[in-house]
DNA sequence: CTGTTAGCGCCTTCAT
DNA sequence: ATGAAGGCGCTAACAG
């Protein structure tokens, strides 16, 4: 591949020269040696390698994106979100799928090594640990961040989960339910406890159970929300011989695992909204096709993700710029999965 | 941030034996100098910059991924499964959505610029172009692959879609429909042209109707699907008016597409299977949650995934590597969106 | 077994 | 307006 020497021997000109070309700068060039380099880069089709470029000049353009699936397509919105804005300011998005907690952190080792620009974090599980290293860029995560000193170290960007929640419990209960189960999420990140902590304020608000019987963690999955369907639902549900009654309703933690919430219904023989009313978390498009379509508490999906981007952009630019937290609320869309209970 | 040489030098030793040391050679080190060094490494939680290793070994161990969207579920899933693969072999994905075909063009410079190790590209639409350059890294296509000239330069991975759509095609016949729509997909890609070569080819086969006003071509997104379907089933559409009926089924090329047709179906007032019959491609988890639950070729997207990555990787390491090209087949999964025609 | 050294390709200061 | 040269951090060939 040409390199720029070989490009400043066709133009007869100095290495130098052909940078000064390339980069507007910090020299003035004449007119018709930048003819003649233009030339030749044209002629060997050259481009910097960015590399070396990397190297020499400390910045890779390139950012880390840490994300737990692309199948959720929660997580699938927001990562083509934030891929766009990237796009737009010229940087590349590395991307790490972030399964399980040990391989974040190798993941997140490996973005270091590679000197990219800034990391951003969805829904982590090892900021702590980030947290106390020496040396990372900035970093941005989509999710709220809370260190144990209640100092910030890093912006933050994320949705009121605790009253969002709140609200779609609230909504339920409105259509008069008052034994509401919670399909809760898997990990041990403040959004998943968030959302059980709203269920559960709303539930106390109008002194409705809020037990633990009531509440079955599943992964961020179909199948997970099936199987939470089941422990909540099912003949043997813990719930049920507590409460000498079945759930009217059920508040998910997020659209992915409301799926197989809707398909384990179906396998219990209980129809929805009929026997069993629904409301799910996040609001992505997939929530508009499924029988019934979801109500769903709809996150600005678009927002948080362009907005951590610009937000970790900033960072890079001023390294010292003071850690923000932007907070989005989210709004109920209207399926047709939730109705008044059966009497 | 610690460099090999302040290792080197607490370690009282030089920085090639810091190297030695952690790449394992090339040459040996004695067991108390090795000893000095790691406590050092330790001791600055040093660990290599990646970037000059880069420069300095020609191999960066990151693989680009150029794909559509993340936001179809197909494509999400063949990401996820990509991913895996490159994680378990130590390298990292570097992605952009090309989402347009100018986008594609800007992110594989960039990819290259950044001298990744290979490429992936996944319905790409510029490959004509790629061919076209004097040097670039290894490249595996997620689609089929036709040379001008016959001869293959990059290998490939996909499915058999004329052979696939036709059998899905031939599913509907099966049940009694003739008069068959098609929603084809929206890129000028082998894969897409194939779907309603499948889909004509099975309708021949059969003299049932396969003319041009029976497909409608619309972007593999659901709002997509529903315009298709409004041109396809609407009050005034061409394939009514040729053929004095309404078409009693549609052959959709994607799963995101199909999502759209049923929501346009509900609008329409036609209901599935009842009045129009569906059967789509792709088979991604999404499909298992419709309403009603679609019957689709599943496309084993776990296996394109992990062997366009393998592909890759071996092709990087034996760059004079014959080019191969990978068939799978699909599967029919039932759902539940097809029936007989209304008599 | 260990140290020295020459680049990898680029950017930029300094000298011309 | 241009050229020469240092150095980013690392690897590996070469010399002790």
């Amino acid at each position: 591949m040409a390199t720029r020497a070989d490009v400043a021997a066709m133009a007869g000109v100095s290495p130098a020269v052909v940078s000064y070309v390339l980069n507007g700068g910090p020299r003035p060039v004449s007119a018709e040696a930048r003819a003649r380099v233009l030339a030749a880069v044209e002629a060997f089709d050259y481009r910097p390698n960015a590399i070396a470029s990397a190297l020499r000049g400390g910045s890779t353009r390139a950012i880390g994106l840490l994300i737990p699936s692309t199948v959720n397509p929660y997580f699938a919105e927001l990562a083509d979100a934030i891929e766009g804005e990237l796009y737009t300011s010229g940087n590349l998005l590395s991307v790490g799928i972030t399964d399980d907690a040990a391989r974040e952190r190798v993941h997140l080792r490996s973005l270091i090594d590679r000197r990219v620009d800034g990391i951003i974090l969805i829904s982590s599980r090892s900021l702590a640990s980030v947290e106390r290293r020496r040396e990372t860029p900035p970093i941005v995560v989509v999710d709220r961040v809370e260190s144990a000193d209640g100092s910030r170290t890093v912006s933050s960007v994320h949705v009121d989960n605790v009253a969002d929640s709140a609200y779609a419990v609230e909504h339920l209960q409105g259509w008069g339910h008052r034994l509401i189960g919670c399909v809760a999420g898997p990990w041990p990140v403040p959004a998943c406890g968030e959302r059980v902590r709203g269920w559960r304020q709303q539930q106390d608000a109008i002194g409705a159970p809020s037990g633990d019987e009531l509440v079955a963690h599943a992964e961020f999955t179909a199948d997970g929300g099936a199987e939470a369907t089941y422990a909540l639902l099912g003949a043997d549900a813990r719930a049920i011989s507590v409460h000498d009654a079945r759930p009217t309703a059920l508040f998910v933690s997020s659209d992915a695992q409301a799926h197989g919430v809707l398909h384990a219904c179906a396998v219990l023989g209980l129809r929805v909204p009929e026997d069993v009313s629904i409301v799910s978390f996040d609001g992505t498009q997939s929530a508009r096709f499924t029988n019934p379509p979801l109500t769903t508490m709809r996150q600005p999906i678009q927002s948080l993700g362009t907005t951590a981007a610009r937000l970790l952009l900033e960072a890079v630019q001023q390294p010292d710029l003071e850690p923000k937290a932007v907070v989005f609320h989210s709004n109920l869309v209207l399926g047709a999965s939730v109705a008044a209970p059966a009497s």
